[in-house]
DNA sequence: TTTTGAATTAATTCTGAATTAACATTAAAA
DNA sequence: TTTTAATGTTAATTCAGAATTAATTCAAAA
């Protein structure tokens, strides 16, 4: 067994390189965007340990280059600031697992354990809230498992606010987010209202309860009843 | 900061909460998994110690019900034998740490506070003023833990009020803040008492202290009583 | 088929005006 | 000097209409 430890701070890449190397498993490591990328390029891992702040780029795009690739490789994303949103981000460029920093080692050996077994079951990411279940890699929704039939952005939708568990939501910041590009505060932002009345309706009828709560005058969020 | 020990040996989870205790850390006991599932529905916990063997059920399914439920206490788990399979489904389950018995109170200690940190760390950001705490992204005040509903104008003005504690705000300037534009000192600012009297009624029916002062011909001032 | 913009309707919040109450100032009376 | 009454100013309260924001509907665009 063989990982790749991208990771730009040595004295971190080391020890966790050694404490695995005493249990049995081997480690390669790369302190920088290119240097990672070209390793990727050249070798197989059976997993790959991911710091997403590198000194010469950015750790999901090494994600978005492994995915584009196709390559099968396990990663687990090893991150100082974790928030939901992030690890949604990183869920969804196809991560395995998250850890946030400082861990401890023993945890990371038996995540990283747990992911090659999960990789071998093919077992599958969800994340779970009350009734609703939402596959991060087939990107289905369902409530009680039936499963929903949601459009592309109400996924979206859904995941933003899920993601953002109890913080308002401002029509702007849900534009931005859906539309992708930053949208302008002059926009029309009226769409957002056809969405959420979509989504709310689509999750009222399979049963789930009313999560989406609208803030008069300052946006949505979603929150647990 | 108040913690719940899931624990049934009854001298280990004393021994725990004394030390704890004299760290300045509040604890609870639950001693079987009734009990525990009552209180972990009833009472909201900075972090919980969770002793996996339990003479009336399974310690796995508490973390189940946790996370189903959407709780955000972070789980230690304690346990007596310490298997992978058992770590690895501890953190499956979405445990933030294992620890094996027989452990050091202070192991215990240091991973509480790190695992306390880590959370705070992304935690929501708040005001708190005695009894009353705004929570600025889910847009929240509440009282007493209650929540209160108060619209954006009403939320502006206490934030505004809050924020100059014990600083006496004139009409006109706290109308200019809530009009946003520059209003010159010339428009009506009457709207301002519709707002300051269903700011003060809100608060004061959610059982707050009477923290807003009317300086006679000045206008009005936050300050503790 | 899904997404978006426009038009319409509904709901909520804000604000100005009117009324009433509280306070401050002044001046006359005790 | 103190009290009281008269007067004017400021604040509290109430409420209806104005303004804003959201929900809904539907058709056009992607």
């Amino acid at each position: 067994m063989k990982i790749l430890i991208i990771e730009d701070e040595q004295e971190i890449a080391q020890s966790i390189a050694d404490y695995f190397k005493t249990n049995g498993i081997q480690c390669e490591t790369a302190g920088n965007y290119a240097l990672a990328l070209n390793k990727i390029n050249n070798y197989d891992y059976d997993c790959i340990l991911l710091d997403l702040m590198l000194p010469d780029g950015d750790g999901f795009d090494i994600l978005k280059e492994l995915k584009s690739k196709n390559k099968t490789e396990g990663v687990i994303i090893i991150s100082a600031k974790e928030t939901l949103d992030t690890r949604i981000e990183g869920f969804n460029l196809g991560a395995d697992d998250f850890l946030t920093k400082p861990f401890h080692l023993s945890e990371l050996l038996v995540r990283m354990q747990a992911l090659i077994r999960r990789k071998n079951f093919q077992g599958s990411n969800s994340i779970v809230f009350n009734e609703i279940t939402i596959d991060i890699f087939s990107k289905t929704v369902s409530v009680n498992n039936q499963k929903l039939d949601l459009t592309k952005k109400e996924i979206d939708l859904l995941l933003f606010l899920i993601g953002n568990n109890k913080k308002v939501l401002s029509k702007g910041a849900i534009a931005e987010h859906l539309s992708g590009d930053m949208a302008d505060m002059l926009d029309n932002h009226d769409f957002i209202y056809a969405h959420i009345k979509n989504l709310k309706k689509k999750l009222h009828a399979a049963g789930s309860g009313d999560y989406i709560k609208t803030i008069y005058g300052l946006g949505y969020k979603w929150e647990n009843e």
